[in-house]
DNA sequence: CTTGGAATGTCAACAAGGCTGACATAAAGT
DNA sequence: ACTTTATGTCAGCCTTGTTGACATTCCAAG
């Protein structure tokens, strides 16, 4: 192992490496962690309200992203069981948020729809969720959202990356 | 409210604001996401093989991080019940990771420590933690790791901040 | 055409880890 | 002596993850 040394990185060689130092990937990996909490407190609090959770954030933010797809889709986007989504996704459609239309060409599948009911709440929590990003972003200028984006994106798992790649391929 | 229009972001006024327009955050909301499972995937693994799970991760995480530190003060920093860190605390102890001895000055306090083994696991944790973040930051260079950085400082509640501050004064 | 396997989605039951509320204890502070 | 603070514990609830069993549908091989 390499990694109980206190710290392992940056002896100065020829290029100034020391922004990979242990500590300061600490400070990354404190700074994800912190920031996380606050990205998700707004959307928390609505949720929270009106007896919905975070897993109800992610499949109304996907289903609105991408009307019409699959459940097995979602599935793969969110990383969890089908039978967790499902749980989610019957008392979104119980509660008349989501709409479920069977295939017209393999009727094994189930499309999903935002009902009008729905985009109202996706727009309700999208809305709380990038006034805080807006405001972040909007503190800090152009280049530092080049330099966020391009770290996330290379934190990513390479399928993660390619649900995300796609998701604007297809969007706008 | 002032949301629910499809884009609300830059008209090109005398800055060049397009990178706060409803689209560009989507994108930094989306990439949030799927980067932040990229960030617990390596230690979740580990966790899950041991029969522990996140919440231990994060009560180890900063017992190392600032050791002798109170319940109270995790409890803060986590934003957690104390019921809900007392489940993850009593194990780690049972378990022979986490050491909690009573306070010399207040007796009432409790102060955590590591033990060998705790610290051990810890490495395991954090080194495969740092990794990722490692290979991410050298792939993007110093700068956009600084972008990076100062979005993600932007976006976190003040006390979020406040604690993160505090972990890097106090720490080296 | 039929039949068996693969794909898709649903139901049931369980575990982790959040939460609240109530309560006990010990130590400090007033 | 009384109150407040710090901590721990029990009980019970909710969300959201898991696995197992099962129904439906499609498709392809016989």
């Amino acid at each position: 192992m390499d990694g109980t040394m206190a710290d392992s990185g940056a002896p100065a060689g020829n290029e100034t490496l020391l922004f990979l130092t242990d500590d300061q990937l600490r400070k990354g990996i404190e700074a994800m962690f912190f920031a996380y909490r606050g990205f998700t407190a707004d959307p928390d609090r609505i949720l929270s309200d009106k007896g919905y959770g975070r897993a109800h954030h992610r499949a109304i933010h996907f289903i609105n992203r991408s009307p019409g797809t699959t459940v097995n889709n979602l599935l793969s986007i969110l990383g969890v069981t089908k039978q967790s989504l499902n749980r989610v996704l019957r008392t979104l459609i119980e509660d008349g948020l989501v709409e479920s239309r069977v295939g017209t060409r393999d009727k094994r599948e189930r499309h999903l729809f935002l009902t009008e009911a729905g985009e109202t709440l996706e727009a309700e929590l999208s809305t709380a969720q990038r006034n805080r990003m807006r405001a972040a972003f909007r503190q800090v200028g152009p280049e530092a959202v080049v330099g966020f984006r391009q770290v996330l994106e290379a934190m990513m798992d390479s399928d993660m990356r390619h649900h995300y790649a796609r998701l604007r391929e297809a969007g706008e």
